[in-house]
Parts: structure tokens; C-alpha cells; sequence
DNA sequence: GTACTTGCAAATACTTTGCAGGTAT
DNA sequence: ATACCTGCAAAGTATTTGCAAGTAC
């Protein structure tokens, strides 16, 4: 039930998930949301992400360590997803060059969308 | 005034600002401070960064288009900076390939830093 | 005086926590 | 009955906004 939640296609919030889920079943309390959403993470099963707009976001963790990146439109707010494994490369090769010892990246591209590009 | 306080070392929080301006003049309203860096981060003199915290941080853009990018530390929160021109390279090329048009970026690595590995 | 900035306080998110009630074992 | 999960409501943060007072021209 859990896992179903975060299963869907990119970064939801927690309020979008629990007007999902409010939709699926009947009453669903946000904290539950945030609960659940917790323990996902603690368990490595989703990952949460700031782009930038004051509200979390989570996905579903891909299995094979596969990740996508995000472009977020500086117009419309709207987030979507890419995948460069050059990008991931290069990433790899910074992190290994830093004197953390880096587990995990985020990398968000910011700029505007084709559709309001082609609105304006 | 303003810039003198985006002026320090790396991403500081609203709440930092304000409470070193209050060391430096008397009383300053967190309303001020946010007021100015909305102001400062439009003029494009200011950028604002989330880490996953929750907290916005600000920090003063680099005036060359040269920027760093960010590590931070799973276990003590702290962030620091990193530069890495192949890196810097390699997310041209990515936000050339991807169809948005793309005008900034973040990269934020996570991990364990040199201290929290040593306190081990 | 007019226009702009300021600090305070109230308002608005978003997220977390306390608690009483329900479910499962 | 015990242990856990849930929804609601209250509490906690971070940020924004309204407003009266202060400053600059």
C-alpha cells in the first residue's frame, strides 16, 4: 500500500499523494503521508527532494541505482525528469575527487519549458 | 548594506543573516532580511539554494558565471563547496541535449564529511 | 508632504507531534 | 490485552504580508 503510493510517475508532494490517496480509500490523514513517507525514506525506498519552492517532494528510489535528474520550469513551477549517463560520469568522477565521502546527488537544471517558451 | 551581507563565505540562512546584522546594528526584522534577499536574488545578485533542510539558503552570486557547487554532510548538516570544471562541463552539454532552455543549475552531493568519517 | 524603507505582529504555508480510538495478533 | 497504525487537531518552523511609524528628498 505504501509502496503503490510512491510508484507513480515522477516527484509528487505529499499533499498531491494524499489527494490520490483520498481518492483510492476513503479518509487519509497528511500525517499518515508524512509517516509513511518517513519511514519509505529511512528504508531507502524513496528519495525526497528540494527544487527550490519550500515543498518536499518524494519519488520511488529506482532499484539498480538507476536515477534520473530533474529540469524545473522557472514559469510554470512544473518538474520533469532526464537521464544523462555522461552527466552521471562526470558526477561520479567529482565525487570521487572531494574529500567527502559522497553517497548520494541531486542535480536540478533550471530554465524554461518548451510550452512556455512557445506561451510567450 | 545589503550586499555587504550576502557577502560572506558560503550559503548562509535567513535566520544567520539576521543574526549577524543584529551583532553589527541594532534591531533587524527577519521581515527585512527576506524582503532584500527576494530583492537581491531578482536582480540575480543573490541565489538561493535548498539542501534538503527544510530552510532556504542564500548565498552571493559569483560575478563571472563562475559558481561552485555544493557537498553536504549527511551526519553534522554542515555544507561546503566544491569546483570542478569537468563537472561544470559536462551539465553544459546535458542542458543543451535536454529541450528546455536552461538558464541555471544545482548539483548538490551527499555524504559523510572528512570530520564525521574521522569521529567515527 | 510624498515616497520609500523598516520592524513588529499577524497570517500563511508545510511539516511534525500528541492523543484517543481502532485494528490485528 | 498488547502493540501498532490511523486520523484529527494542535504545535512548531519557515516565510510572507499588513500596517503604523520613521527616514529621505
Amino acid at each position: 500500500m505504501l509502496d503503490a503510493l510512491a510508484a507513480r510517475a515522477c516527484c509528487a508532494t505529499a499533499q498531491d499523494l494524499a489527494d490520490e490517496l483520498r481518492g483510492e480509500r476513503g479518509r487519509v490523514g497528511i500525517a499518515s503521508i508524512y509517516r509513511a513517507l518517513e519511514l519509505l525514506v529511512r528504508l531507502g525506498l524513496v528519495r525526497r527532494l528540494d527544487m527550490g519552492d519550500g515543498t518536499a517532494r518524494f519519488e520511488a528510489a529506482q532499484p539498480g541505482g538507476e536515477h534520473h535528474h530533474h529540469l524545473v520550469c522557472d514559469r510554470c513551477g512544473r518538474v520533469s525528469q532526464f537521464e544523462d549517463p555522461h552527466l552521471e560520469e562526470a558526477i561520479e568522477r567529482a565525487a570521487a575527487r572531494v574529500d567527502h565521502r559522497i553517497e548520494a546527488h541531486d542535480v536540478v537544471l533550471r530554465g524554461t519549458c518548451p510550452d512556455c517558451t512557445a506561451a510567450t
